[in-house]
DNA sequence: TTTAATGATACTAATATAGTATTATTAAAA
DNA sequence: TTTTAATAATACTATATTAGTATCATTAAA
């Protein structure tokens, strides 16, 4: 089982690249795309949803590209895994209602969910600046 | 993201429903897609994998069916889980050697190792006796 | 030898993931 | 104002995974 998505590595992978090179600079993602060696494209659509989200800024036109809305100190990995692959909800109701059909007394469920909020809370710790420091 | 998947979710609920008719008995597929109204030959397929993974035993020809090999308050969740999705591995390295070449000093991937960890030992006190008790 | 069960294996359908292509829009700069 | 260098939007294709079905072989009790 596989807890990291492509555009999520793609993604992580491009803001840190951004992140070392200057915090307000403009990056091209012509620019990542050498540096990286992702594809183009697909990557393209990758900032464009970062964009959307919120995380980056989009500028158009010439001598256009992307830049940090939010700043990468406070971009969390779980952020991004959020946007590409949805909530890590380990507290999803794991059998449905044909086998624990006592959804509020469940102690599985209870222990699923410490258990999540758990792991949750400690993902969070990890940022973009947290990651790039280590390289 | 999905944390079961239906293979899963399949072989715990007749898991539990075998173990709530008795330990020892011969039960065939037929009664459980009955009770737990499941599709037929898909469930063949996941029993199959039960007994060749040594969780059944399979009983062949007139009077045949299903047994526990491994008693049911050994069977845990994680086990399953690991049969039909592979192991949950937090612990993989997530960004690739790209991002983060230094795999030995990572300070990232010892943390979602421990993380790991502690979600596994967690996870394994989980077993179909625990579940079926629930019920 | 019939019957009621599983075993093995191959196939199909649906969904999710990964990646590509095309055309439109924008804004700087010549 | 036209060219140019960038992103935006959207539709498409390819691949992998997941979910499910079908067929025929094997087995053992009655
Ligand atoms: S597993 Fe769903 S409520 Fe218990
Ligand atoms: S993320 Fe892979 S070694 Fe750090």
């Amino acid at each position: 089982m596989n807890f990291i998505s492509r555009d999520t590595d793609y993604a992580v992978r491009a803001l840190i690249f951004m992140a070392g090179v200057s915090k307000k600079e403009i990056i091209t993602v012509d620019e990542i795309v050498k540096k990286e060696r992702l594809p183009e494209r697909f990557l393209r659509r990758i900032l464009q949803r970062l964009a959307k989200s919120g995380i980056l800024t989009s500028h158009k036109g010439k001598k256009g590209g992307f830049s940090f809305f939010v700043p990468p100190a406070a971009i969390r990995l779980t952020d991004i895994m959020e946007i590409f692959q949805g909530k890590i909800d380990l507290t999803n109701c794991l059998l449905k209602s044909k086998v624990c059909p006592n959804v509020k007394k469940c102690p599985l469920r209870k222990k699923l969910k410490n258990l999540g909020q758990g792991l949750d809370t400690e993902l969070k710790k990890i940022t973009i600046v947290s990651l790039s420091k280590e390289r």
